[in-house]
Order: structure tokens, then sequence, then C-alpha cells
DNA sequence: TTTGCAGCGTGACTTAGTTACAGAGCTCTG
DNA sequence: CAGAGCTCTGTAACTAAGTCACGCTGCAAA
């Protein structure tokens, strides 16, 4: 099945197309919303900005989605503690609040399909948790680097801060530093300002099903 | 504002009222629901089962609410790996699937309802996860422990086993064992067999503020 | 009564998170 | 180009939490 197209849950003057470069903020932790948005190309993280300070992503929305922290929000009116980012250039589509209630009340497809986002959302969060209870760090890590090394086409090269990497892995900063330092005595990778050289993939992908007992 | 009733949702003939004792298995992991469920007095406990055994609190469903993942699994076919138990004797009500769906294209009122459910609950599994992250087990401890207190009118003994706190603390029984022990040696409370009497409600209290550095 | 089980306690150990730095590389600006 | 001020990284030392492997206790049913 293709990704569903905005065109195909409602009429074209309804819709408000934009384009966004990636990296964009597009949502901050406190912003109220007052558009649908959905996803035609390109992907999005949603992070949660926990009240320590620690950031932690919960899920992606993928083109052919929609946002339903915003949509909740819109229902809702209440801000949330999450922030949203463009992580490869996009364009969506938004719709302004009165028009999707209409849409919402008028057609059962586009009902459908808001329902469907809410699902799946609710299943990627816990699954998340589900992640996070379930795996170790390293084996988290594994996969985020393998992850990265799969969709780019096997480019040994990413880009990625320990930053960034600690808050898509759901643990500090320094640990990454740590288990990256460990994962290079292995041989699996070397380590640059802001990049990591990918030297044995296949060292990581037996880290991801790696246990011990 | 009171909570919602199944009556202004629905007409009396679509719904099936149906008592169930607490305690009771409500949804186990792997089952498929065929019905959307409302909950109309009683409470409900809804935790995860992850891979490797955890088992972890989630969210509660509170008399006016119903359960959406039985929802989401009724439009998405999918079963989770999630259990749900009777905390109290329940009345609920239960929509068959197509009443459900007629409900949902006919009703405004209804869509509305069910909306806010999807909203509500995302919105309780991510504070869920902030609470674990932002957290120590010794507050999130103290504060099931005084809301325990508080919730059954100020009674002094909790009926509590370790492992049934653990899953709500998120943490695992051992950790709770200790620290319970630790909580008793400061004067907090007493242990026996299946309970625990508070004997310090304040020093609890303080517990769930506390900070050392 | 003895057998079995659920619940609990605990030591020893591992993993992960925190604190508190220091140093390394980049970029901007005078 | 020197230095100032970033961002990014490395690491030691410590604390918190999770895991493993037991053994014990109190209750209940056979």
């Amino acid at each position: 099945m293709n990704a569903t197209t905005i065109g195909q849950l409602l009429p074209a003057d309804k819709v408000q197309a934009m384009e966004i470069p990636a990296n964009t903020n597009l949502y901050q932790p406190g912003d109220v919303c007052n558009n649908f948005v959905f996803v035609e190309t390109g992907r999005v993280r949603v992070e949660m900005l926990a009240q320590n300070g620690q950031q932690l992503m919960l899920y992606r929305i993928q083109a052919g989605e929609s946002c339903v922290l915003t949509t909740s929000c819109l229902l809702g009116g209440d801000p949330y503690s999450v922030q949203a980012t463009a992580e490869t250039d996009l364009k969506i589509n938004l719709v302004a609040k009165s028009e999707f209630s209409t849409a919402l009340n008028q057609s059962e497809n586009f009902r459908q399909f808001v329902f469907n986002g809410f699902c799946a959302r609710l299943t990627d969060v816990i699954a998340r948790m589900n992640e996070l209870a379930a795996t170790t760090v390293d084996q988290r890590l594994a996969s985020v680097l393998v992850e990265r090394y799969e969709t780019s086409g096997a480019e040994s090269t990413i880009q990625l801060t320990h930053e960034n990497i600690a808050i898509e892995v759901g643990t500090a900063r320094e640990v990454v530093s740590r288990r990256l330092a460990a994962f290079e005595k292995q041989g699996f990778l070397t380590r640059q300002r802001g990049e990591i050289q990918i030297r044995d993939i296949d060292g990581l992908k037996q880290q991801i099903e790696h246990t011990d007992h």
C-alpha cells in the first residue's frame, strides 16, 4: 500500500502547502497549535523534554502521517512539553482548525485517517517504553547506528553528535561517549568530532541481539 | 464538571451493562477485543508486559472514561502486549463493534468523546515516561504510598505486595524491598507480609520532593 | 504434618546515570 | 592571526538502580 496523500482526504482548497528545510524546529514546548499538520514528504522527529531537562525521542512521523500531538493540542487546547524537528526537508500541508473540524464531521475517510494516527502513535509510544525497559544502552546504541547506516544506503560516515545520539538512545551524553569508546575498542567504529565511521557493521548488528547470561 | 455517562453518548439499547468484581483480569496480552468498553464506575489499571518480562503500569482508567487501547484494537485489529485489571468493583458498558462504528459516524458527541479519550491517554503515557525519567525510585515509591493513604481516607494499613508496588513504581521487586527497608529505618513505616503500616505520612511526603544535591 | 507456593530479605555484582571537570577543535571578530 | 567563546568530547569518581542467586518465612491445601 502506498502512503496516504492529502488529496485522498481533503479537497485541495482546504489545505495550505508549505516547504520546510531540514533541521527546522517545528514545534517547541509550550507552543499552542492552530493547524492540523500533514506530512507529505520527509520525516519529523518528536521528542519529549522531561522536567529534569532530559530530552528523549518519542517517535518519528513519516511521510503520509500527521502529527497527532498537534492534533490533540488542537482538540484539547493545551500545549505539550514536546518538541518536533524536521529530520529531512519537508513538504507539509496545513489545515486550519475550523476546516479540520468540518472535515472530521463530514468525511468518514478523514476521520478514519485521524483515528488511525492516534492508534499508531499510542502504539509507538508504548513500544518505545518497552524498548527502553527491555534493552540495554549498548543494544539501543548499536541499533541507532545500524539504522542510520542502512537508511543512508550503507554510507559508512554517520554525522551525529553524542548529544543527538543520546536523545535517540534514551540515555545521557556521557554514557554514549563511554559506550562508543568501548565500541571503538572492539573495532566496530572510529570516532571523530561530530561523526562516526562504521568499520564493522556486522559486529554492531550482533550487539543488537547480544545477551550475556 | 461531572463524569460523562454512557447515556449521554449512546441510546440505552445499544449498550450492554456488566458488573465485574475487583481484581478481575479484563484483558490479557494477545487478546483481541470485540467491544468498545466504557467504565461507568470503578477504576481500571492498565499495565504493559515488556519483552524482558518486566511489568509496568501505564495509566489508569477512571469512571466516565473508556479504554482506548481496546478501542484502538477494535479499529486496528491487532492485539497489544498490555493487560488491564479491575482495581475496584466495576460497572462497565460494552458496545459491539458494529454499533461502535455507526455511533462514531452518526454522533458528533460520541466522536468527541472517543477522540478526547485518545488525547488523554497519549498525554498520560507521555507523562508517565516523564515521571520515570525525571524522578528517583524513592520519590515514586513514596508517592505511591502517599496516594494510597490519601485515597483510602488516611487508612494507615496499605495492603500491597512488593511485587505490585514495583509494577506501579516502575522498578524491580528487590529494589522495592530494599527501599522500603530504608524507609522503615527512617521511621516512615513498618512492614508486614503483604502490608505496610504508615507511621509518618509527612516524612513520606517530604521524600516526594526530596533532592540531595 | 509436610509440601508447596507466594512473598520477602539480602549479598554480590553489573549497568547506568550524575557530577565535575578538562581538553580539543571550530568559528567569529578585532 | 590571536584570542575569545563556543560546541563537542573524554574521563575519573561516585551514586543509583537493576540483576542474579540464593535462602527464609508464613500461609494454605493435600
